[in-house]
DNA sequence: AGAATAAAAGCACGATCGGTCGTTCTTGTC
DNA sequence: GACAAGAACGACCGATCGTGCTTTTATTCT
């Protein structure tokens, strides 16, 4: 790898961290080449705009969530064991990161919802593919006969992400230790409302 | 009411909006001036730090939501049903409002939960207080009888504002029409869950 | 080693940021 | 209607924003 790519990626990985810290808006050029000790040309010289910036970042958190959650989760077997995977994946996700802690991608959603431009679609679009691999993998499981088959896969999708942002709001905002524990609990329930028969 | 309080009146107020729009931290002094005429000194010289003017809108946020939300659904009769109305007018609120469409808070808190201070603090601690309201009615629901008496209340206050921050996020960021329908149908099951027998 | 290329630095720009003046105009009160 | 208090103004501060352009320094390739 050239030296200009790596430095490149150092860029990115700095500049994602920062933007689950205080927003990718609030991701500024000057203080982004202080903490790496580049000058501010020097850096701004691998974008041309913040725009290319932010959105290069918004690439590398979607490339890191692929194959940290997504591919991972392809490793179980399809029907329920799967959906539990990408579940139990993504808590994964929350809880480490290079990111501080939590998903960046709802800080991003907040962020974006209602300012448009590309940032916005880039966002929109990354969060359709993930609410899409949810469906589909809730769809998988009422074929292998897991789930009932009068299940509403994209009602399941809705109840699953709901899950994963109440456990942000209440670990990171609220600082309740208890938040991960809870939202297994709520998974749990989800599951079991799922399943044929009862 | 005096000229100047009305004014500062008008200020929050157009704060208050632009905030769910953009942020609270992208609210500037100088865009405000523009939108509301004023020069920004003069604007300024109403709170005398930009910190300020944020706890205000703040402020002036809560107030709204205790009148619309939670004053609203204590006229309902205890246990159950005012937990359903809490629901009820909890998705109000999110529909109309000053403020585009939508619920302020949980942009505050998606923005201000890594960004230590005193607007960060108001913003934990006006969640602390919603979810006490829900705990409480959830509380109380028990004590009535009509929901389980092994529920436990702070587990179903994190399923009940899990459904809101779905609810915004399917229906704010990724456009879903459906969304509202998703929510009700959400929180049609967990009331089945949470109530006697099954 | 030397030439070609890429990366970084330096410097400057116009705009805007939050904030501070002193001054002027408008209010409300007697 | 006089007068003090309060509201709004315009000019300006240093700092920082994103973005150019030019020059120097590293890296890569022959």
């Amino acid at each position: 790898m050239s030296k200009g790519e790596e430095t490149r990626r150092q860029i990115v990985a700095t500049a994602l961290t920062r933007a689950g810290e205080i927003g990718l808006e609030g991701v500024t050029l000057g203080s982004l080449a202080d903490e790496l000790e580049l000058s501010k040309s020097g850096l701004f010289a691998h974008f041309r705009s913040k725009e290319a910036l932010q959105l290069a970042v918004i690439d590398e958190a979607e490339q890191r969530f692929v194959d940290q959650v997504i591919r991972e989760a392809l490793r179980a077997p399809r029907g329920e064991p799967r959906v539990v995977a990408l579940f139990e994946h993504w808590l994964r996700w929350f809880r480490l990161g290079d990111h501080p802690r939590g998903c960046i991608f709802l800080s991003l959603s907040a962020e974006y919802d209602d300012r448009p431009g590309p940032v916005h679609d880039a966002v929109v679009s990354s969060q359709k593919r993930w609410l899409e691999w949810i469906r589909g993998a809730a769809e998988r499981a009422v074929e292998t006969g897991h789930f009932r088959p009068d299940l509403d896969p994209a009602q399941f999708a809705f109840e699953f992400t709901a899950i994963g942002m109440s456990l942000q709001f209440q670990s990171k905002l609220v600082q309740d230790p208890q938040a991960e524990r809870r939202a297994r609990e709520a998974f749990g329930g989800l599951l079991d409302r799922s399943r044929i028969s009862h």
